[in-house]
DNA sequence: TTCTTTATGATACGAACGTATCATCAACGA
DNA sequence: TCGTTGATGATACGTTCGTATCATAAAGAA
């Protein structure tokens, strides 16, 4: 066998340009040609690892979602530090933070995360399935989360685990939106995430 | 002057057929051939009434909103019926419930309010100025029949009345787009509004 | 009636897009 | 060395889009 090649590294190469190219010009904009010239490949290898644009299409937005799982991840390790597993607070707040546009990188995945959305509203070729499903994940971890933190009483036994996560991760995914228009500021939305925190968690002290 | 017609009214039609248009086939592939056969016209006369298509984007979102703001103030002054002008709760139970797609037509309005603001995240021709300016409106409303509440004692005084304002609209925005994409009932987002508002406005009892 | 406005019809143009089709070259394992 | 695979280049096809340009018909106020 010749030269080789891993096909799972290039596939992501070109997904991340057309991601990144899709968050300055938008989802529709990016073009085949733009994303090989953003990816600094030809037109021709594009075509040559995803045979259509609408593979393309699904393979960045799945791969929107698997980095989105790998930062989360990452993020509420760290915030668990050397004290042990991660408690529900830091998987919750991990979470929502990684949802919020804090810094560029978060900035694109929610901008183009966004365009997505809009896109498979009306687009049948873009399955909606998988992007309800990953969603849906994130929705049953957080409600699982806090089931645990109402066993261990750390959360009052009052509330619905199921609305609160919906609630959460509705307001959070809101609140991305509103700091992307510029309509409020990304303190604000940090600020608003921590207050309903503070609800969730009455016992404990705000992190960071 | 010959053949009276209202121009305003003819552009209105052509806007609602744009709207009724982005809401199935999505706002890019909304194209001026598909609008005018939507609204029962000849091209032609979607150029005469709205020589660009940016204008006619433009239009439509302008549209958008003022039937926003007509339906909502309908709503409250609905629910307050003949007792009195309407309460800080029933204004904001209004707004929330109208930005939810709970029937076809607001459903159309979530989904096309969508799409217009993944597309001004990227266009820069779709100004996100009135957008902002829109939905800034309606957050400075909520907050202060919040605070007209608070001075009135029914709701509690510990309360950031911006803070809450943003949290709730920006929760509302993120119920829809999950009830459009159907990874929760509408019961499941009135619940959860429902809550919120039982929250801030602990004396009164759950209207409807 | 006459003139201006409203509206339609039939195209046509240039650009951009997704896609396809040639040939060609470099690299590396067998 | 040889043959397979990765990669590029140039180009072309058909479609669709926004936009523009003709001419023309109907309708109502002056």
């Amino acid at each position: 066998m010749p030269k080789r090649v891993d096909h799972d590294e290039r596939r992501r190469q070109i997904a991340d340009a057309l991601i990144r190219t899709a968050a300055t010009r938008g989802l529709h904009a990016a073009g085949m040609r733009e994303v090989a010239a953003e990816a600094g490949v030809s037109l021709r290898l594009v075509q040559y690892y995803f045979g259509t644009k609408e593979e393309l299409l699904l393979a960045a937005m799945q791969q929107l979602a698997v980095q989105f799982g790998a930062r989360a991840t990452a993020r509420f390790r760290e915030a668990a530090g050397s004290a042990g597993p991660a408690g529900p607070r830091d998987v919750i707040a991990a979470i929502l933070a990684e949802a919020l546009p804090a810094d560029e990188d978060r900035r694109t995945f929610s901008i183009v995360n966004t365009a997505y959305l809009a896109l498979s509203l009306t687009d049948p070729a873009l399955a909606i399935a998988p992007l309800v499903k990953n969603s849906g994940t994130v929705n049953d971890v957080v409600a699982a989360q806090l089931r645990t933190a109402q066993a261990a009483g750390d959360t009052p036994p009052h509330l619905d685990p199921d609305l609160e996560a919906l609630g959460l991760m509705s307001m959070s995914a809101g609140l991305a939106i509103s700091v992307l228009v510029g309509q409020s500021a990304i303190e604000q939305a940090q600020a608003v995430i921590d207050y309903h925190l503070r609800r969730l968690f009455p016992a404990e002290a705000v992190s960071r």
